[in-house]
DNA sequence: TTGTTGACGCTCA
DNA sequence: CTGAGCGCCAACA
């Protein structure tokens, strides 16, 4: 199935330190109103191979809203922060300077 | 097969 | 400014 494919590797584009949103995830992949599905496609990046850094995909506010999906053995804030992010009260400090939109850095 | 749910995003009151 | 509601649509019970 490509869409999921399709998400992993945008996601994947995502330069260090940086991150996107689901929103833009969906309309880069020409379906803006995709973005619900990106969280499902998300879900899966645990199981594939090479790994998707997903942490770097955040709701167009830059909130954390998947954290609590992540596997208990990682944090998604603190993988942010690993990568100089900055993140407080489960969201992206900064997130319009953090923001890296595939539809206009592709 | 049908109904509910959700890692969203937008609009309206 | 804050909160509630709605459209979308695939996955799941």
């Amino acid at each position: 199935m490509s869409f999921n494919d399709d998400v992993f590797e945008v996601v994947r584009l995502i330069p260090n330190g940086r991150v996107t949103s689901y929103g833009a995830i969906a309309k880069y992949l020409g379906d803006a109103r995709a973005s619900r599905r990106i969280g499902w496609a998300l879900n899966k990046s645990f199981t594939v191979n090479p790994s998707v850094p997903a942490h770097r995909v955040v709701n167009r506010l830059g909130m954390l809203s998947g954290a609590l999906h992540f596997p208990p053995a990682r944090s998604m804030a603190q993988e942010l922060e690993n990568e100089g992010i900055i993140v407080k009260e489960g969201q992206v400090v900064e997130l319009d300077r953090l923001f890296w939109d595939p539809m206009t850095e592709l």
